[in-house]
DNA sequence: TCTAATATGTTATACTATCACAATCAAAAA
DNA sequence: TTTTTGATTGTGATAGTATAACATATTAGA
């Protein structure tokens, strides 16, 4: 485990979140999607945590200025996050969570954990292209995979074994 | 391939969904699990086609005789049903499927036809396995892991290929 | 500048799901 | 048989998730 995906205790959240906002600017450089007003406030109340946020939850910590915008206005940042690998869906929980690592779209596995709520990803190659093969070998051609665990994070372990 | 996973056009659903019912009032059989009138309503509504059926839809399909029933209702019956591995909760539908094969308490992966909207289970314990060991080494005690995989089944990528 | 595409504002509505509490029923104990 | 206990159902209220539809505004490029 070379980078562990739960965030250590320790760890630098400003920073984290400055960088992975950083990184979403430049994936999106060169391209014609435009990171708006609206999108990057809703990428930034979910970088704000490594929690999955419903589009409620993240509606009501963002300031609109007076403004009480619908749930659409959310929606369909939240659309474009997804859809430009910035943000993942979590199809258990109905809830969204960003992506740290913004490198290159991808459709990750996930990690919940019960106890804390915080979520992770985690790429397997290998087990994405076993799902594939299978799910060929029962005549059925894949094109898109969800892969999520529920189950106990390191830390909240540790916690429960003391 | 022994047994298909989608029905094939020619399959007899009326023996396929008594059959269903009948493993299913077997499985409960000898437990304390009672399949009473409601819980057996949804299920047969659930064997009543191939597709991933909403709470909602269900209800509505139900001869009520005159009551009118809250969500609730239909929801208890849902869980029950999954509980007891009677029927299997589609995540990234939001809704339900009869388990065709209800022998054993299982958490099948999960095929979703995009252009049918018919969806089937299929059994890959090698994949499960991968799955928990690459959680495991990424720090995480995996409990209970969701893979659903949306694509096209065999029939309809025949007929789009026409 | 004009235009086409993209993004936003807004209202309404549909769909999914749970809570809380009372009433009823069924099986096991007394 | 009666009592008791736990499981199940009835019901109203409410919370949470998501999209449709259509008007308006903004932006980038021709």
């Amino acid at each position: 485990m070379t980078r562990p995906v739960f965030p250590e205790k320790s760890h630098d959240h400003e920073a984290c979140r400055q960088q992975a906002l950083e990184t979403a600017r430049r994936r999106l450089e060169g391209t014609k999607a435009r990171l708006t007003p609206d999108r990057q406030a809703v990428l930034e109340v979910l970088l704000g945590s490594h929690r999955a946020q419903g589009a409620y939850d993240i509606m009501e910590q963002i300031d609109w200025r007076g403004r009480r915008p619908a749930p659409a206005v959310i929606y369909r940042a939240l659309d474009f996050l997804v859809s430009h690998g910035l943000a993942h869906k979590i199809e258990s929980l109905n809830a969204f969570m960003a992506c740290p690592q913004p490198d290159h779209a991808h459709k990750p596995m996930i990690m919940i954990c019960r106890e804390c709520a915080q979520v992770a990803e985690f790429e397997a190659p290998g087990i994405g292209r076993a799902i594939a093969k299978a799910a060929r070998e029962n005549d059925f051609i894949p094109a898109e995979t969800t892969v999520e665990v529920a189950g106990l994070c390191g830390m909240c372990a540790e916690k429960d074994a003391a």
